[in-house]
DNA sequence: TGATCGAAAAATGTATACAAAATATTTGTT
DNA sequence: AACAAATATTTTGTATACATTTTTCGATCA
């Protein structure tokens, strides 16, 4: 007599869920550029699908804002405008500040040192950190631990799906910036008011850090 | 010889969009509640449409989090635990607070006397004022005014689009509390930061606000 | 030459049909 | 009567076909 499993063994995922996936990857990859235009059966051949889970998967990163459709006419990659990327910096700087104070509410001891031994091997080799090019850019890692160390799924989800994912783009068309050294000594602030449990000074410290690399990023565009 | 416009003059929506904003009305209004199983092709017959246009209008209320899809069993509409209605709550705290700061810099003066004006009539008619019924609650005007004066678009758009959505179906769950007289007096804090553009205190004074909000409403549900 | 109109082609929008999985029902056995 | 297994039904997932709109391209005319 077989024991019955409530969760599946096999991949309970469907095919929308997978071409979503996939087609985030060509997006953030640069395979498909900002402003192009996406042709649905041209798509759908290329990742061997119908175009009816394609069509659901594009609704999905509608959502998320890195597809953007005019009706009757396409589907286009989205392309960020300064303005539009100021306007998701501040956001962003909202959004993290309030994760960096739960974050020093709710993150365990060995997740706290987890954080620290991350961003001191991120200091160590900036360039070559283990997943560094699959999550999208080498300090993207530490704002993902404070996300998720938040314990507020929530935010951790705009955070993750929605915003990281645009910034991640946005580099594709700018400059890669070397401010992973500047930033280091910013991220060690974080980390210890973290530690102390200094959920105000946590988030005042993220937001400042933030406020910075928003000015740098700035700052490079003017050249 | 007849003029061309860019703008159609018809309706340039698709009939995916008239779904899910149909889909949305039916689910805000309590037609179907909280935790209840959607069939899909009933739902496509009671809206008149095939269930391809419909799966596509579930993906993208599904992005938003009014509904939650579980592979090869169907689709539910969200069900808030107390768990997650004080993540969003935190959440909206902290974007508001940003769009309160970014409303001090960016609102026209224009904007503010009709901000003040609206929070006046709330003051006075708490229960029928136009709109407060479609927009989902009475003291909602005051939040949207202030999420659009930001002139943050995205910000705005997650704080309408995704999270004054849930609170809405929140309040459909959770008895609906008379704290509009006691919020206008810090509705009126808030306004008088704004119109000083002084960004600091508006952003906490909308925090605050928020605060003492989400403390009432947990308050209430302790009963 | 250039612009405009129109037909052809291609792309999007919608509906339907088919496949596979999950749920419900029935049947049989103890 | 209660449990189990097998079957039937329903429902979700995917592909295909059809309709409508937009775009493209070429022909015609000023």
């Amino acid at each position: 007599m077989s024991i019955e499993i409530n969760e599946p063994v096999y991949d309970s995922r469907v095919l929308t869920d997978h071409v979503v996936e996939k087609l985030e990857q060509l997006i953030l990859s640069g395979r498909y550029r900002p402003g192009e235009k996406l042709r649905e059966q041209l798509l759908a051949d290329e990742l061997g699908v119908s175009r009816a889970p394609l069509r659901e998967a594009i609704r999905s990163l509608e959502g998320r804002r890195l597809l953007e459709r005019t009706p009757r006419s396409g589907v286009k990659v989205v392309a960020l405008s300064a303005d539009t990327l100021a306007q998701i910096l501040s956001t962003r700087e909202a959004l993290e500040g309030m994760a960096a104070r739960q974050a020093a509410e709710n993150m365990t001891v060995a997740q706290i040192n987890a954080l620290r031994q991350t961003v001191e091997m991120l200091k160590a080799h900036p360039a070559d950190v283990a997943g560094a090019v699959f999550s999208g850019g080498p300090d993207n890692d530490f704002h993902r631990l404070v996300a998720t160390g938040s314990r507020n799924v929530w935010l951790a989800n705009i955070l993750v799906k929605d915003v990281y994912s645009l910034l991640r783009l946005y580099r594709l068309q700018a400059a890669r910036r070397p401010d992973v050294a500047d930033s280091a000594a910013e991220h060690f602030a974080i980390i210890d008011c973290i530690h102390a449990r200094d959920g105000d000074g946590a988030e005042a410290a993220m937001r400042e850090h933030l406020r910075r690399a928003k000015d740098r990023t700035f700052e490079l565009m003017r050249l």
